[in-house]
DNA sequence: AAAAACAACTAACAATCGTTAGTTTTGTAA
DNA sequence: TTACAAAACTAACGATTGTTAGTTGTTTTT
């Protein structure tokens, strides 16, 4: 459907001018004196600023969606399907940590797409939970309140592009090695 | 310094939409629809927008800094010290959940105070990473990447505003029982 | 009652916003 | 070489931005 080179590179550079001031203080001018070219070039290749942050937004949302469908093997043990929510949010913060920025921060300045973005979240989250109350049921996972469970994990998980893309900060290794027994097994011994 | 009661009733509206939509987004213009007033009129009782964003995210930022020393005292165990930055990051949350989520959204957009807020946050955490590396020489606490562990519990901490604000949410007798455990001795059994 | 301080107002400013129209340049295919 | 399409450009638009100046009404102090 967007295979258009010249609109990716548009899309990649504002992803990372949203990722770093938000979109609401990014301008168009911004964004195409990033790419060495006039802001009105930029409409021959985008219909509008808002297209863009849709098409960045919901390309990623979609991802978790799709991946959430195989977490839900039934056959996978609580904990296994834990740990593959885990990977799914390593994998694709690594690969585009930019986007996963612009969807925590920016969802809510979507217009058209919001109810799809927002329904596809809740969808999310229930899922997940469904997963956590099973766990609970067969006596795999500790049982506490499970929003604060849900909402701790999550946190962690959709927070990860800050500390991946700082100097210094957690590399891809380390984080599929020891982010999912901090997350599952906790800090003190 | 600053007990001017209009003054105050504008910085809490403005925090209120600052939450909902990011400082980049809010107008004066509805900073001041949001008292029935008119925008100049704002001007009768701070001096810019700049000055209210500043106002709420460095009186919560320096609550931070020094609820960290209090954090500190030395004969506290790892656990409890770690016990005690939770309380502190949970009384500060459902004290003003608005300040919180400036803090952790539009700190970029400080100008003159940005240099100020970001040496406390450097501090804020290089304190935390120092109780993890000790707890970990004295083996109270696992030996995994203290990034990954400090980056963990920050998350959750910080976007606690997320999950207490919302209907449904959390609450803050749960968030006291249940957050420590959660976070320092995980979720599987 | 007069004076001073406070807090609202109207009107407007220069700057900047996203976007459009129309034109020129650049690269490719015939 | 010519023809065409793609992608840049200049110029400008109407709307909105944060903010200022000057005024009016209201409350508090003298």
């Amino acid at each position: 459907m967007n295979n258009n080179p010249r609109k990716k590179e548009i899309i990649s550079k504002a992803a990372r001018l949203f990722k770093k001031r938000g979109y609401s203080a990014v301008t168009m001018r911004d964004i195409a004196d990033s790419l060495n070219i006039k802001a009105a070039s930029l409409y021959n290749h985008i219909n509008s600023k808002q297209e863009i942050l849709a098409t960045i937004i919901i390309e990623i949302a979609e991802a978790f969606t799709s991946g959430m469908v195989e977490v839900q093997t039934p056959q996978l043990t609580t904990q296994e399907k834990l740990q593959k929510i885990i990977e799914l949010h390593i994998d694709l913060t690594v690969k585009n940590p930019e986007a996963m920025a612009c969807l925590n921060n920016d969802w809510m300045h979507l217009e058209e797409k919001l109810p799809y973005f927002v329904k596809m979240r809740e969808d999310y989250e229930e899922n997940f939970r469904a997963i956590l109350k099973k766990g609970i049921a067969q006596g795999e996972i500790g049982s506490r309140d499970i929003e604060i469970m849900l909402f701790s994990m999550l946190s962690t998980l959709r927070t990860l592009y800050i500390w991946y893309t700082k100097k210094d900060g957690v590399s891809a290794v380390s984080l599929k090695n020891d982010l999912p027994v901090t997350l599952l097994k906790g800090i003190i011994k």
